[in-house]
DNA sequence: GTTCATTTGTCCGTATGTATT
DNA sequence: AAATACATACGGACAAATGAA
C-alpha cells in the first residue's frame, strides 16, 4: 500500500528531526546501529542507509570502531548542491525576479553547437534574462537550449515561472541532473556595466554553465554575467572517497 | 588475505576499465545487474554498490526500470571533488610552486575566531603564501589553522611539500574532508595587483574558503585572491536526490 | 602488551515492490 | 498482460577498528 516515501528517507527524516530537537546534539554520537535497529524495528540496511544519506549532507560522521556523531558544525546551509537563482536570491531573502526576457528559436554558432554537444544545422532556442533581486540588477544570463527539448511548449511561462529549470522539469519533463561551471573574473565592459548598473571596468563574476539530464545529456548551456559587490557564490565540495 | 580492497571497489574499477577499453561506450547500456552478479560471482549488494559510486561520480546513470547506460557526456574531468592548487595545476599540465612563504603562531583576531569556532585567546598559524604556475604568480594564499594541528610538526615541510592539504594529512594525521567555498569577484588594490603582476582594478576572484576534518571541526580558514585572467574554476554540482 | 566488548564495514542470499517496454 | 530491470527491505555472518579492562 502506497507509501510514497521509502523506509530508509522517514528514518533519516527521524533522525533529522531528533537533532532538531536537541535530542541529539552537535559533536555527540548518536545511538549504534543495533540500537537504531531496535528502536525503529527496520533492519540495519534500512538503518545504515538513512545514516549514509546525512553524512553524504554533511549532517553526521561516522568514526569506525566507535560510532556516528552530528558534525560539530553545520555546513553553511545545503548550497551544497544545485540550486537555482530563484531558490538562492529566496534562501537569502530577496525577492527575485526578470527584466528585459527575450527568447528566441535560432541556429547555433559553432562553439555554442560544440559545447551542447549537437549539430550546426539543429535548431537551439536563446533565451536572455536579466535577472534582479529586489528590483536590482544582479546577473545577465544568455542560455541556450536544444530546440526538441522545448518545442511545442508554452515558452511564455519562462517568464512567469522565472525559474528555467523548474519550466524545464514540470512542463518539458526534462529534470536537470547537475552542472557543470566554469568560474572566472573579468572586467564590465560598456555594455554589461550599463545593464548591472555598474562602472566600467567593475569586477564581474563570469560563469559558463553546462546542465546535464538524468541521462547525462547536455540539456543547457549558459553564461552568466554576475556583480561582483552584491553576490557571493557559494559552494561546498567533499572529498571523493 | 588481505585484499586491501574491498570487493564493491575492485568491481567499479573493473566496470571504468571495460569503459576505457570501449566495451562499454558512451550513451549505451551496460549489462543488467543479474548479468553483473553471474559474471563477477558477487552479491547484487556489491555491484549495486560499484555502480553506486560510478553514479555518484557521474560516469554512469541509472533509468529505472530500463538499465544502466554509461554518460554520454563526460563531465570535466573530476573537477567535481575538492582538490588542492596543486593538483588542480598539475592536471592543467603546469608547474605548481610557492613562493615568499611565510609561517607565523599568532593570536586570531575576533574575525578568524568566529569563523574557526575557536576562543580568540586560542592561538592559530597564519601560513601566507604567493603561489606561482610555471614561474607565474597565480594566487595570494593566506591561512589561519588552529595551532592544536600543527604544534609539535616540522612545519618547514610545509614550504618543501607544497600542498598544505597533504602535510596536514600525513604529517599531522588531519584530513580534509570537505570545504566550503564562498566567491566573489572583486579588484585588484595597489598590493595584490603588485604581488599578482596585474594591473591596478584588474578583476580578482576572491575565495574565503572553510575546510572541515572527517569529524566536521573547522581545521583552516584561508582568504584566497586569483588572477581573473589565468585561471578558471571549475566546478560540477548535483542536484539532491 | 593482550584480550575483550563494542561499533562500524563488507558481503551474501532472498523476497517483494515498481517502472518500463 | 507479461517480461525485464532497477528499488527497497530483511536477516545473518564475519572482518576490522577502537578503546578500555
Amino acid at each position: 500500500m502506497g507509501n510514497a516515501e521509502p523506509l530508509y528517507y522517514r528514518i533519516k527524516e527521524a533522525l533529522e528531526q531528533r537533532i532538531a530537537k536537541g535530542e541529539f546534539r552537535r559533536g555527540e554520537f548518536i545511538p549504534c546501529e543495533a540500537d537504531l535497529v531496535d528502536f525503529y524495528k527496520v533492519s540495519r540496511t534500512t538503518v545504515r542507509k538513512a545514516i549514509g544519506m546525512l553524512v553524504d549532507e554533511g549532517t553526521m560522521t561516522i568514526v569506525r570502531g566507535r560510532g556516528t556523531i552530528v558534525a560539530p558544525t553545520r555546513l553553511n546551509y545545503r548550497v551544497a548542491d544545485l540550486m537555482s537563482f530563484t531558490e538562492l536570491m529566496r534562501q537569502q531573502g530577496l525577492r527575485p525576479s526578470a527584466i528585459d526576457v527575450r527568447i528566441s528559436r535560432q541556429r547555433p554558432d559553432k562553439a555554442i553547437a560544440e559545447r551542447l554537444g549537437i549539430g550546426e544545422e539543429e535548431a537551439v532556442y536563446e533565451i536572455y534574462r536579466v535577472r534582479t533581486a529586489d528590483d536590482e540588477p544582479i546577473t545577465i544570463n544568455c542560455s541556450y537550449i536544444p530546440a526538441r527539448y522545448l518545442d511545442g511548449h508554452d515558452l511564455r511561462s519562462i517568464e512567469r515561472k522565472q525559474s528555467l529549470y523548474k519550466v524545464l522539469e514540470e512542463d518539458c519533463h526534462v529534470e536537470i541532473h547537475s552542472t557543470e561551471d566554469s568560474i572566472q573574473a573579468i572586467s564590465a565592459d560598456r555594455t554589461r556595466a550599463e545593464i548591472l548598473h555598474v562602472g566600467l571596468n567593475d569586477p564581474l563574476l563570469y560563469i559558463e554553465r553546462l546542465a546535464y539530464s538524468k541521462a547525462g545529456e547536455v540539456v543547457e548551456f549558459s553564461r552568466i554575467y554576475i556583480r561582483g559587490d552584491r553576490y557571493k557564490h557559494t559552494i561546498t565540495l567533499r572529498k571523493r572517497s
